[in-house]
DNA sequence: GCTTGCCTTGACGTAGCGTCAAGGTCGTTG
DNA sequence: CAACGACCTTGACGCTACGTCAAGGCAAGC
């Protein structure tokens, strides 16, 4: 017959967990020697075997005790439960080693990957760093708040546009007249570019569906709240709207139509 | 910028979890609105985002508030750990799985594979249930005190013993005499069997092996106290002793020699 | 005989939140 | 404009599955 010491050392807990699950009831008390240390049998190092397997992936103590007290069918249910629990658990461990690879990145950790993908080239071609960090971060709220809305859009011109070579070139040309004049002649420049890229589009609804995304008054509130307007900026989003009424380009609301520009 | 409920949302925890990490110093308390709720910006965005990617890794928060607090190389390097960590989980998972999958049997739970693989083919030739039980827990208890020895033990004659068709039939006819009269001419049978087969044994250090693992004083005591003596295993263990002795086989000790007999 | 280590019961401590309680506020709806 | 439900605030207590003393008795080796 065992001793509490060796019974715990054999199934590999402390001596601690087989007292607390006797006072639990989940392994009842076995007869005491002439000392009135406990003496365990065969029965409890099983028992408790299964207790220690069941605990140990994660099932409560409560519905431990259940289990063990169930029929042999229910038993083997529950077993198939915890089983099943066990599988998604690993499922959950390797997306969450996905996300840990990510986790010394902002964007990626709080952005799609789409949108994480354009910011980083954006700044690897030399965005300045601090701008397109206000950019990023009004992405990320945006994101936050409307998770759904924002991943739609983007699913929906994910390939057209935010993979586009032209367009994130004409977003590094933006960001970088971030601290330039207004009369700045580079201004000029990207306003006639961006309406020659725009008019090459297809789909105008892309300009729509920004237009939906941020329709919402706190939204507004929460992009300006982060994102900061220069005199250059505003003027290419004043030559940029003139130019696109102009050519009948755009969506109809009088909503900012260039998402460079918030 | 977001409200608590908001940001719990987005990162998938609760807002009381939000205010705990708050407490904990996790989390800078952000600047509050008008009306005294807490307003969150992108970083904080990014910040929970981290701490709830790590907790949710098994990191203590302690340390993941360590982790935040580090330069990048030593985040990087506990990131490195936190991975190794969960790959070792995943691989404690895996086992476990196998350990559910024998969780309703006693002997696969208790006992190396050869020696449950062995006890299973003894219960299905037609043993009796009862004394097989009882044989089985004997097994268990020494495996549970002397897990060690007890493997090495079998390591060294698993495929000649364990394995071997003969000996197990020799186990079965032996349970199957249980309830016997000692003079059942099938006892005398058994024990002229059991000799020949130990004659045709190359190495006669299973025999050994066994005296020096049950030499102990406790280890006899623990068996005996499982194991029942019946007058057709009595006649049966002398018959063999004799043989034994006859024949110069066997250990050189006084031990009982045959496994089977006690 | 003395030390070292295991056993006994009992009580308090810990992590990571969940869950009221008792209010104030926001936004929509009648 | 009043009311309603859904949010926000702080504070405090509860929960699980044990860990960790405390204070003492017993066992086994030198």
């Amino acid at each position: 017959m065992l001793t509490i010491g060796e019974l715990a050392a054999f199934v590999g807990v402390s001596t601690r967990t087989v007292r607390f699950y006797h006072s639990l009831g989940l392994l009842p008390e076995p007869s005491r020697d002439a000392s009135g240390y406990r003496r365990y049998g065969a029965e409890d190092v099983v028992r408790l075997s299964r207790i220690v397997a069941l605990a140990s992936a994660g099932v409560p103590l409560v519905r431990v005790g259940e289990l063990l007290e169930a029929g042999e069918q229910a038993f083997a249910d529950g077993v198939a439960e915890v089983d099943a629990d066990i599988r998604a658990e690993m499922r959950r461990l390797k997306a969450l080693r996905s996300t840990l690879a990510d986790l010394d990145s902002p964007d990626r950790l709080a952005l799609p990957r789409v949108l994480a993908d354009a910011i980083e080239t954006i700044r690897r071609a030399g965005a300045p760093g601090r701008y397109v960090d206000l950019y990023r971060d009004s992405w990320i709220l945006a994101h936050a708040l409307y998770p759904a809305e924002v991943r739609r859009y983007l699913e929906r011109q994910s390939t057209s546009t935010w993979s586009d070579p032209a367009y994130l070139d004409l977003q590094v040309r933006m960001l970088l007249l971030a601290e330039a004049p207004a009369d700045d002649p580079r201004v000029a420049q990207l306003a006639a570019d961006t309406l020659d890229w725009m008019a090459g589009q297809e789909q105008e609804d892309t300009l729509e569906d920004y237009g939906e995304l941020f329709s919402d008054e706190r939204a507004n509130r929460i992009m300006t709240a982060q994102w900061i307007m220069t005199p250059a900026w505003d003027r290419l989003s004043e030559l940029v709207l003139a130019g696109m009424q102009e050519r009948g380009l755009g969506p109809s609301t009088p909503e900012d139509p260039d998402p460079a520009q918030r």
